[in-house]
Formats: C-alpha cells, structure tokens, sequence
DNA sequence: CGTCCGCTTGACTCAGATCAAACTTGGTGG
DNA sequence: CCACCAAGTTTGATCTGAGTCAAGCGGACG
C-alpha cells in the first residue's frame, strides 16, 4: 500500500503501468520521466561495466520508490528492467516537484525516503568490501538481499554464481544457513 | 563557500567547528547531534566489518554535507574521522526539521544533495563491482576518486594499498595514468 | 639525526573466476 | 502424455590474480 502522503496525489498525475518479466521501462540516456512506485513485482537498475559485464545498481521491490534521480537530472543513469510481472505507478515529474513547493510533509517523507536508499547503498558498499565470500554471502542474506533467484543475487553482490552455490553449501554444512529446497535457504532462527 | 539556500540558515542554529586530522567526531551508535557541512579538509565514515576491518563507505569533502541520516534517525551508524584537519559547521536538526515547513527551496536543494550523494554511492557500487584491479582503479580515478593518499583511496576502492601499487604501475606502463611525483598520479588528457 | 609514515617491489599462497559438464525442473507444443 | 527445450542449480578441474607477509626506500618532522 502507498503510504501517506502519497496516497493523496490526485489520479491525473499518475500512470499506471503494467510489465512483464524481462520487459525494459527505460534505458540509460533516455531523457528522464517521472518518479515510479512499485505496488508489486520488482525492477533491477543496471549498469554497463566497462568490462562489458552487467552489474545490478539497485534492485527495487515492492513498496519502494525508484528513479529518484530523474527528479533532478535530464536523463536516466541506468537501465530498468523488470525481473518479475510488475505492476507499478508513474508520478509527474512536474507535479513532484510543485509539490515540494507546497506539501512540506511531502518534501520530508521523499527526502527521508531518499536517506534510507543512501544509507542502504552504503550498507551494501560495505558488504561488497567483505572479501571472504562465504562471509559476504551470510551477511548480505541477514541484510535482507536475498528475495530472487540465486543467479542475479551472486550479481547483487558481486560474486560468479559458481562462487556462490559453493558459499552457500559451505554455509549450511557451517549450521549457519538452512537448505529449504533446490534453490532456497533460510537463515536458522539463531542468525535472525 | 555555502550555497543558498544554506548560506542564510542564522548564525544560532550554527556551531563552527574545527578539528584536527585523526580526531573523531563521532562514533556508531552515538545519539545524532546536527548535520554537517564541510568548510575545508575532509571526513571519512566509517564502518567496522565483521571481518576485522574497516570501510570507508564515504569521504566528505570541501563543500559537501554530510550525516544526513541524522535528521531522521536516531543513531550516527558509522564512525567519522577527519583525514586532515578541518573546519567545519554543524546544523541544528530541529532547525533543519523545522525549515522543511517552512522553505521550499530549502528542501528542494537538500533532496537534491540526497539524490547526487545516492547517485555517487552507486556509482562506487558500480566500481567496486569491477573484478580486475587495474580497471577498477582506473576507473575510480576517473570518477574523481582518488584526492588523497594512496592508503585510503585502496580501502575507498576495496583493495590491499600493495594490490594497488601494482595496478598503478601498470596502467602507467600501459601509458593510461601518468605518474606525476612519488605517490602521485594523474589521468593523461586523452583520458579526461 | 632518528623515527614514523607512506610508498614500492618481490615471493608465495590460495580463494574465487572461468570453463566444462551433468542434472533438475517447468513449460511448450506436437 | 511424452519429447524437447530453456533456465536455473550443482559439482569438478584448472588457472589467474589479488591478498599476505616481508623487506627496503624516501620524505617529513621533531
């Protein structure tokens, strides 16, 4: 659910959209829309390394906001491209902004908004300086970043999938991660 | 120099500080007081890893804000250190709260601040997510990284500072980075 | 003049990347 | 209902490159 006070923006100033899976919503360099919010599904912002990798910047999940930065600046930094069948809320821009003008509450739950991604990308800065990849792996699962399929989570924190599915087996031998099934663990009640 | 509209915040909401390199001026878990801005010389925040470590997971520099989680929570969650000596000024929070009532344009430039500060940790996930050292180093230094010594520029890009000795000689080798002095690097024109 | 800190290079080790291959599952279409 | 295919999962073997330990150098500063 949208919480106040964006539940009051006025039906006009939005689109709602739908997506499928794999389906882009923008592409770097395309001059920059509104500001979305995600009611279901999921979004990965991507990057072009310089390497010709690819490395997931940001996933957004259901009930966050994303694209941020196209309030301020021309044109988009980053891929979007849905990971799940999305369903999502397109804000005006232009509205967005009036708004800062004249909602100071609004002003403060978008900025407040907007220090809990930085805060969260900072976390996640720290995780990816943990060299030991079993390590990396358990903390980056205690940090709540493991809610998709294990290929692009070995993207999200920069190990190669191999990397990982060994992290992981050597985790639950270390009684420090459960196997629920093929493809899914937990963490022990101990670690949560 | 401050920008508006921050250079007309009165001078009672203001503490002018100054500290000497290696002073902290605060620490995790701290109650957060104001939020700062950097006169001259720099701040590091830091975090302890589970590994035993320490990650810069940003540096603060001349004219930039900093801490500003410390509007909406209640804890610092990271250290900060001053790398050099420097000056700086701290903000009333209940001030700074307050002005986001009051003065749009206000909290327009700080959501602005946020999203450049969001846009830059990803920028540092991005290159942190490049494997080879001497590519993530070159591209570190492009992206402006590198305005200290070479000892917490490695720990600001997640290498050992020997593993970035060799990187450097290498890409001065390779004639991608010149090397100026004794610890000293800079980007030839073709690559500004 | 000695000490400390940052810089630099060498040798060795090992963890994770890479390449390769098998297997499991779910879906699609004949 | 079965054959087939694609995507994700898993394990094995090899190799590369970054971490680590160690040692020497240079400059700054008291």
């Amino acid at each position: 659910m949208l919480t106040a006070p964006f539940d009051q923006i006025p039906q006009q100033y939005c689109r709602h959209l739908e997506i499928n899976k794999g389906d882009k919503l923008f592409h770097q360099d395309n001059p920059t829309g509104g500001m979305f919010y995600i009611k279901s599904g999921a979004i990965v912002l991507i990057r072009n390394t310089v390497d010709g990798g690819l490395i997931i910047i940001h996933r957004a999940t259901s009930g966050t906001f994303f694209a941020e930065a196209s309030l301020f600046s021309a044109r988009y930094h980053c891929h979007a491209q849905a990971t799940m069948d999305t369903k999502l809320i397109e804000f005006d821009r232009s509205y967005l902004l009036q708004q800062f003008e004249n909602n100071p509450s609004f002003s403060m739950a978008l900025a407040q908004q907007f220090t809990r991604q930085l805060q969260q990308a900072r976390k996640i800065r720290e995780i990816l300086a943990i060299k030991k990849a079993s390590e990396r792996t358990l903390v980056a699962i205690q940090a709540g970043l493991l809610d998709t399929n294990l290929i692009s989570f070995a993207a999200t924190i920069g190990l190669s999938h191999e990397a990982l599915y060994r992290a992981l087996s050597q985790l639950v031998k270390q009684h420090k991660l459960l196997k629920v099934a093929r493809g899914e663990y937990r963490l022990p009640h101990s670690l949560l």
